[in-house]
DNA sequence: TTTCGGTTAAACCTAATAGTTAAACCAAAA
DNA sequence: TTTTGGTTTAACTATTAGGTTTAACCGAAA
């Protein structure tokens, strides 16, 4: 019986999270998720009592997904180019997987900013930097960046990863004119960015070091 | 009176493009539409008859307005690097002052591409490859830089400047956390964007080069 | 003064939607 | 066999929204 339960609990999650991200909380019917998860609505409000419960159950376990594949960055046992080549490489491919996840996030959140501050306050931004700094202090410092320059890197990171999927939209029929596929255009950004990234950082570095 | 009537009109586009962008096609309600314009339903349905072709008015300004922000990229008079520097200076401070406009287009284009697909084909975008390309032939030939690389550049330059602007309602919090000021962030990116693209521009110089 | 076009007010229609309810259904456990 | 709990069916409520209608209003032009 409770293993029934929990089969139709995420019967229902799973609905919900596919119409929630192709819709928007406004533009999802309750009568489509119901459809989606092949019940019918008495018992979609029987489990999830309202609309807005359903989303917020969705919404934070989207948002939950999304941050965790951020984590390798600050895993230590990497070198500062090895971990945005790694990036790189399994952020994208977590959103060729999931292409539309950027998209319904940011407007969500846009919408209701709010959304998002329990999920933010329970990380330390200034002490992940300074962590993140001080595995890399001595590469960094060879390039010449410092602490303050962080954030507007790791944003640039995350934007050439995340745009072009938010935007896929335009970028996708963009590409189609010129003879390109989506996929393919993600799949050569991959070692694209990383390259662009490490080549602007190295660049920084002071001109009397020797670049290789 | 057909004064008047331009500038109801004109009341109406405006009240229209507030409520569409902040709260979404979806999200919109035509009533609230009315009354920020300060008029009332009927009339509102008078000058336009139904809640999409208002919509259709809106987002066909807004994608225009954006798209046309693009141009001086294809500006002939002005070195690559001029280029890239004017480019983040002008289109970082054109969203500073439309800051809601990224997320509204990019939600509404994946919503429903359809709606792109017309403004699109007007672009001969193969043939302004080429233009850019052949304005530039020399300084990229010295950056080693293929025609085919030309997208890739040009989405992360673009993914650079609108993606804080598209994820400002997580970057905000971020960043307050932090002690730092979002419109504060976005002046300093302006030549911190342009700064790091350069620079991995530069770096794809033949090696034989001598970088400065 | 009359006419006319933009405008209002208010009621109205229709369809959709979130959420509720109550009775019946049914498979599995007691 | 009886009980139980997840499930269905289908009708129902209340509300909201897009859009319509009609009569009245009002300032300016004829």
């Amino acid at each position: 019986m409770s293993e029934n339960e929990k089969l139709t609990e995420e019967k229902i999650f799973e609905a919900a999270t596919d119409v929630f991200v192709e819709k928007g909380l406004d533009g999802a019917r309750m009568q489509d998720i119901a459809d989606h998860a092949g019940i019918n609505k008495a018992l979609l409000h029987y489990y999830f009592r309202t609309k807005d419960k359903l989303f917020n159950a969705v919404f934070e376990m989207i948002a939950k997904k999304i941050f965790k594949k951020f984590a390798p960055v600050f895993d230590e046992t990497l070198t500062l180019e090895e971990k945005i080549r790694f990036f790189f490489k399994e952020h994208i491919s977590f959103l060729q997987a999931n292409p539309r996840l950027p998209g319904f996030l940011l407007n969500e959140v846009n919408r209701n900013p709010a959304r998002i501050k329990k999920l933010l306050d329970n990380v330390d931004f200034n002490n992940l930097w300074m962590q993140l700094y001080n595995q890399h202090k001595d590469e960094l410092q060879k390039y010449n960046i410092s602490q303050e320059t962080l954030p507007q890197i790791m944003i640039s990171m995350a934007a050439m990863s995340v745009f072009p999927f938010a935007a896929r939209g335009i970028l996708e029929g963009l590409l189609d004119k010129m003879g390109l596929d989506f996929n393919e255009y993600m799949e050569e950004r991959k070692t694209f960015a990383a390259d662009f990234v490490i080549n602007a950082l190295k660049k920084q570095q002071k001109s009397f070091f020797i670049n290789d």
